[in-house]
DNA sequence: CAGTGAGCGAGCTTCCGCTTGACTT
């Protein structure tokens, strides 16, 4: 008696579901989807209501085989793919290629992988819901029609390099980035000066204790802060008035793919590709439930393992359930939300993976527990000299609740976060005064991205699914569109005025470090001549609310209340025509710049992309007299570049004059600073700075590495542009840049060796490379 | 390995979203 086959998306899944049914199921797994248009022709019929054309991807036909074999000897198949657009659409695909008939074919849905969810869904399965494959196919068909006309338009018209790319998402994403950075480069920080008092008075054990009172509204001038603290000059302060509130804070919900990355990255600092793989290293294990969600719900299951946890725990004075709703609209919630399979398993083996997991425990349990509750104390203090009053606030916690597990990270550190205890005040007390300042404080730009905060921002845009946000970075990255680096920051100064016990105000400035940033997202000249031309030529696509209409249209589709070819239309034909004006008028697209008039040639200079990345020129291609070029350093933009720091950049190549007959030069080059003699290139020494080295210093380099590399050199065929060198593991043959490894015999005889044999030792390790041996793992 | 800086127009690149291995160091 042939068998059920259940096909579900994931082989994780599948273990899992294969031991709930039991033995009347074979439960597989398709890897997702199984197949995808053809690249011929973007695998759409434009003409033909833009009739989609699908194929077997190469890496899939194994698995596709397989399920066909298995489906042929099965009774029934059961398709359980997850419960949302790509899900339904993945189990038509896979009705049509295992030749089922929809409307027959049974179709099931669970959100959670648990006995009671699975078994209801055997219960009460349904057939393919046509409508929702429909907005998929619209969904798809529009990703391609844009990825596959958009590209080519900036092959033609930007041109620098091969494989530039852009799409619905990935030039979003990169806008998003190209803006901020200019908003901070526009930014003029304004200041204002903060005044604090320092005062002393006795605690509950009789000890003097210091604490901090704010100073009325921020200042806007030092006149203006000089004048208060004047007025303060030989002043008596007293309590005034004191409220005390009760406070609260509730903590956050379970995490999402989004939340995880974003947290991952505050408390762990790892990028979202790392944080994906160690999620995925525990999914496999089993001892996570899917990270690649959307929904913050939580199994009814899991609710009572939580439960549990926690009173054993905790105690049950610490457990409150909490059911959480999603913020996001285009939510699909095909899963729970992530959180471990076994919530009393607080941690795990794997050292790798360690880290978060504890942070996926914590979030999980602390989402069930009881508000942590705080006791605010808010004191007026009056000034005898003036009408003005200074405030101090404490923060005393009556119950820690769920902060006793775990407290949400910030992606902004606040600096006035740190709101002390306050001694015991009462009204008319008189304080003994310390001292008081006023600090200036400057306003500062909104900070640049880390990858986790891009995707907490797509997300908000409703742009780009879980399962993309990670590789939708990569790909920015790759294209060279945006890097990820750090910045220096740059020194400021700080005045600082103080009214002392002696009643004299004092003037101090400090200096502080500003704008340095670490492992965050910027923009390459690449990035920004890109989404400058896009933007002024495909506005609509540009659009940050683009991708939120579209998906209105898509659910439209799949209400049946509109036909997905009829939708595609209307956004096709105009886009299309766009395309063909933009490829015949547009022009092509270089971020040109001007940064002045060099002063020696009266000659305009000007920065841009040139066909090899960002340079500066000074003259016109025009000109009698051919222009001068220089590339850009790598830390330099074409936005922020100045004029003499362009000219800087002219002043290489260097001729540092004759050494054994011949001329040295030192440049820049594509692997940094070298010097360039007797038509051999001699990568300059680290602390050799291209702009000031000498000749005397040079040649004592030149001179060296030569003997270095003569040393190394113990034969050289000229002709056949061969050499036998002697490396860390003794001599091989190098041939343009193949390197051939030796055996024991052929290196003892190695100088000996004659052409004949070299060229007979490299045919033989051409035709049988030696087997790699695979490294151990790291354990 | 260390140049080039515009365009001959050969032949190449590209999207988003769903899933894991199969490769290499």
């Amino acid at each position: 008696m042939a068998k059920n086959l259940l096909i579900v998306e994931s082989p994780a899944k599948a273990k899992t579901i294969e031991k709930i049914l039991g033995e009347d199921f074979e439960v597989k797994s398709c890897y997702g989807h199984i197949r995808d248009l053809e690249k011929d022709d973007m695998g759409i019929d434009v003409n033909n209501n833009y009739h989609p054309r699908y194929m077997v991807p190469e890496d899939k036909e194994k698995v596709v085989k397989e399920l066909k074999t298995l489906a042929k000897k099965s009774n029934e198949v059961w398709l359980a793919s997850d419960e949302d657009r790509e899900g339904e659409s993945i189990s038509w695909h896979l009705a049509e290629v295992l030749g089922l008939d929809p409307a027959t074919t049974k179709r099931i849905v669970f959100h959670e992988i648990t006995a009671p969810a699975i078994k209801k869904a055997v219960d009460t399965p349904r057939r393919i819901n046509m409508d929702l494959v429909n907005a998929q196919q619209a969904r798809r068909v529009l990703d391609r029609l844009v990825g596959f006309e958009l590209s080519p338009v900036l092959w033609r018209k930007i041109g620098m390099q091969r494989s530039l790319s852009a799409g619905r998402v990935q030039s979003v994403a990169v806008r998003l980035i190209v803006e901020r950075e200019r908003e901070i480069n526009q930014f003029t920080p304004e200041s204002s000066y903060k005044v604090e008092a320092l005062f002393a008075a006795k605690d509950i054990n009789g000890k003097s204790v210091s604490f901090k009172a704010d100073g009325p509204a921020k200042l806007n001038s030092q006149e203006t802060a000089q004048q208060f603290l004047e007025s303060c000059k030989g002043a008596t302060y007293a309590v005034a008035d004191v409220q005390v509130k009760p406070a609260k804070r509730t903590p956050a919900a379970p995490f999402t793919t989004s939340t995880l990355q974003q947290e991952a990255s505050r408390k762990l600092g790892y990028g979202v590709a790392k944080t994906m793989l160690l999620a995925q290293k525990l999914y496999e294990s089993g001892q996570i439930t899917y990270m690649r969600t959307d929904s913050v719900n939580l199994s009814d299951t899991a609710m009572g393992d939580i439960n549990n946890e926690i009173n054993q725990s905790y105690g049950k004075q610490y457990y409150q359930s909490r059911r959480y709703k999603n913020k996001n609209e285009s939510a699909q919630e095909a899963h729970e939300a992530i959180r471990p399979t076994y919530m009393n398993q607080h941690t795990v083996d794997d050292a790798d993976t360690r880290r978060l997991y504890e942070l996926i425990w914590k979030r999980t349990i602390a989402s069930q527990m009881s508000d942590a509750e705080f006791e605010k104390t808010i004191a007026k203090i009056s000034i005898s000299t003036n009408k003005d009053q200074l405030t101090a606030t404490g923060e005393v916690m009556k119950f820690d609740g769920f902060l006793k597990v775990y407290l949400e990270g910030k992606d902004e550190e606040d600096e006035e976060d740190t709101e002390g205890i306050l001694p015991p005040l009462t009204v008319q007390q008189q304080l003994e005064f310390r001292e008081m300042t006023a600090t200036q404080k400057f306003t500062r730009p909104q900070p640049r991205y880390t990858e986790a905060s891009l995707v907490k921002k797509l997300e908000e845009l409703g742009i780009g699914r879980p399962s993309t946000y990670a590789p939708t970075i990569s790909t920015i990255i790759k294209r060279n569109y945006v890097e990820k680096r750090d910045k220096e920051g740059v020194k400021r100064d700080v005045s600082i005025l103080r009214l002392s016990k002696s009643g004299e105000v004092e003037k101090e400035v400090i200096q502080e470090n500003t704008g340095a940033e670490k492992s965050k997202m910027f923009p390459t000249d690449l990035g920004m001549v890109v989404t400058d031309f896009l933007k002024q030529h495909f506005q609509k696509v540009m659009d940050y609310g683009f991708t939120a209409r579209i998906e209105q249209e898509f659910d439209e589709i799949a209400d049946g209340k509109l036909k997905w070819a009829n939708m595609i239309d209307s956004f096709y034909k105009p886009f299309h025509s766009n395309i063909e004006v933009t490829l015949e008028t547009a022009e092509r697209a270089k971020g040109e710049r001007e940064l002045g008039i060099d002063a020696a040639t009266g000659k305009k200079v000007i920065a841009r992309m040139g066909r090899y990345g960002p340079m500066v020129q000074i003259g016109h291609a025009d000109d009698e007299e051919k222009p001068r070029f220089a590339k850009l350093k790598s830390t330099q933009s074409i936005e922020t570049i100045s004029l003499d720091e362009a000219m800087e950049l002219f002043k290489l190549p260097r001729n540092l004059g004759l050494f054994e007959g011949s001329e040295v030069t030192v440049n820049i080059g594509r692997f940094g600073p070298y010097a360039a003699h007797d038509k051999k290139f001699y990568s300059l020494n680290k602390e050799m700075d291209p702009y000031s080295v000498t000749l005397e210093e040079v040649a004592p380099m030149i001179e060296e590495k030569r003997k270095a590399k003569d040393e190394r050199t113990i034969k050289v065929f000229e002709k056949e542009k061969i050499q036998v060198l002697r490396g860390p593991y003794g001599p091989y043959i190098k041939q343009g840049l193949r390197n051939y490894k030796l055996t024991k015999e052929q290196q003892e005889k190695a100088a000996d060796l004659t052409i004949e044999e070299v060229k007979a030792i490299i045919e033989e390790l051409k035709a049988n490379p030696p087997k790699k041996v695979a490294r151990k793992k790291k354990s």
